[in-house]
Parts: structure tokens; sequence; C-alpha cells
DNA sequence: ATTAATGTTCAGAA
DNA sequence: TTTCTGAACATTAA
């Protein structure tokens, strides 16, 4: 699931391998197909071992490792993937290994249960095109209130849908958009185009609380466990979800409610229809 | 024991 | 042009 809060806590926890050299690339051998690389573990090799690492950015829902050749290597972990620097959830999963030196770090690992996640590995000209083919958005965190709405205002699809599409938004998936639309006591139905300014404002406004208390408690880890921290540890923004895979429950805002789940382009809608009724 | 559902993205079709 | 559908894969709940 990792969407902004949960890939900007992989960030900054592998943070520690900034500094460190790289020293060895490995394609963990795995009986299932190997993960998808952009490149062959030999180029991969040839740009990589023997550089050191300079920084790690986020770009949206992807990791970016930037070497002191301005070589990126952006692991984009779809559904199940995590950027880890110590034991992984499973052995049998483990992805991809960066071998390390110089730092208290000793490897940076790739972990994916279902496997769907991709490794770029992309000089200076590559990563520009890729980007470029990418499209994303503003980020969720720092977009201004005027662009957010000039850029999700367009359309007539509902605004949940919206909030997904990462052509104008970057970073807000499936979990975090209900939660958004709740406590923002917007209906996740509603036309994007049929939200006045003071609604837009709002949307806005908690979009920026929600990423933010997210990130501070690490993400969410849903029932089946998968997403954890750098250090394999769950995160605890689950136990703060008004919504999400809530249904049934009581509302805790209105208290009147019953959060109900839809479906909306064939994904998994949560919200209160009381409080949430425009 | 099947079948549906799960956080994401994208190619290809409508 | 915009929006919708299905597939990539592994695992669990119904």
């Amino acid at each position: 699931m990792p969407e902004l809060p949960e890939v900007e806590t992989m960030r900054r926890g592998v943070l520690p391998v900034v500094g460190a050299r790289i020293e060895s690339v490995q394609l963990v051998p795995c009986r299932r197909r190997p993960i998808s690389i952009s490149h062959s573990v030999a180029t991969l090799r040839r740009r990589l071992v023997g550089t050191k690492i300079q920084a790690v950015e986020r770009i949206g829902k992807k990791v970016v490792v930037i070497n002191d050749s301005q070589i990126r290597l952006v692991f984009e972990p779809r559904m199940t993937g995590l950027v880890l620097t110590s034991k992984p959830p499973t052995n049998e999963h483990l992805r991809f290994r960066l071998g390390l030196q110089g730092k208290s770090v000793r490897e940076l690992l790739y972990w994916d249960r279902r496997g769907l996640g991709l490794i770029y590995c992309l000089n200076e000209e590559e990563f520009f095109s890729q980007l470029q083919r990418w499209n994303l958005g503003p980020d969720a965190c720092d977009i201004s209130c005027s662009e957010f709405s000039d850029r999700l205002g367009q359309t007539k699809r509902p605004i949940k849908v919206a909030l997904l599409d990462q052509s104008l938004l970057a970073g807000v998936g499936n979990l975090y958009a209900s939660e958004i639309l709740h406590r923002a006591k917007i209906s996740p139905l509603r036309p994007a185009l049929a939200l006045n300014a003071r609604e837009w404002k709002r949307v806005h406004q908690v979009l920026r609380e929600v990423l933010d208390e997210a990130i501070e408690y690490e993400g969410s880890t849903l029932a089946d466990g998968t997403y954890r921290n750098a250090l394999n540890q769950a995160g605890s923004y689950q136990n703060e979800h008004r919504v999400y895979d809530r249904e049934g429950e009581r509302c805790p805002s209105c208290r009147l409610g019953t959060i109900i789940r839809i479906v909306q382009a064939q994904r998994a809608t949560f919200f209160c229809p009381k409080c949430q009724s425009r």
C-alpha cells in the first residue's frame, strides 16, 4: 500500500545509507519471477559499484537513491514493496540487495511480497525522460491551495477518483483519499468540478493535516501486516483511521452515521453517508 | 474448495 | 480527449 506517508517513512528510514560506498549489487535469486529492473544487472553493477550514495529522495510514491555520478536508483514499491536497511519480513520475498561499506548500515534491501514493484537504474538523461513519462503532478505535501483546486477541479470524475490520479497530484493513494474526504466532510461521489472554493480550501487543508500526521505515525500497517518501516517495524497510523476498513462502525465524527463501503473505479471507498452527504 | 479482495500502475480499449 | 478495464502477483478471508 505504500502511499506518500509510507514511502516518506521508508525514505527517512534509509537515510543513513547516505555517504556509504556501494560494494555489491545483487538480484536476489528467488524461485519466483525476478523483480523487473530497467537494465541488466551487469549495467547496474557498472553504474553503481564503487560509487558513493549522495542522497535519498522521494518522488510521489517512489524512493530515489542518487549516487555521486548522478545515477539514480529508483524503487517503485507498488503494492507490497519495501525499501529497508535491516532484516526483511521474510527471506523468501527479498528481491534486491546493495552491499554497503563505510557507514553503520551494511546493506540496502528491496523486499516485495507480491513482486509487482519495479526498480530503475537511470543516468541523468534516462531519468529526465522517465520523469516525463511518469507525468506526475505536484507533490501532495507541498501543493498550494490554488494549484490544487485548479488541477483537480477540471474533471467531472468523482473527487475520490481525482485524488488518486497521480498526474494531477502525486502521493495520495486509496487509503488516504478516503480519510481526507471524511475529515473534509465531502462526499467521495461529488464530481470534482462541483466543489466550491470553500470546499477546496477545506480539502487542501486536511490533505496536509492527514499526510503530516500519517508521516508522524510512520504510516499505516494494514491487517495483512505487509507495510513496515526501514527497520521492519509496523507503522501506527492505522489506529487513527476514521473510515478506512471500518465498514459498519459508528462514524467517529458525527456519531450518528454508520461507515459504508462502496466501489469507485474498482477501488474500495469508505465514508459516512451522514456527515459526508454532500 | 473455489472465489473475491488487497495498497498501484499502465497499456489498450471504449 | 477522457475514462474505464484488466493484468502483473502472492496471500488471506469468506
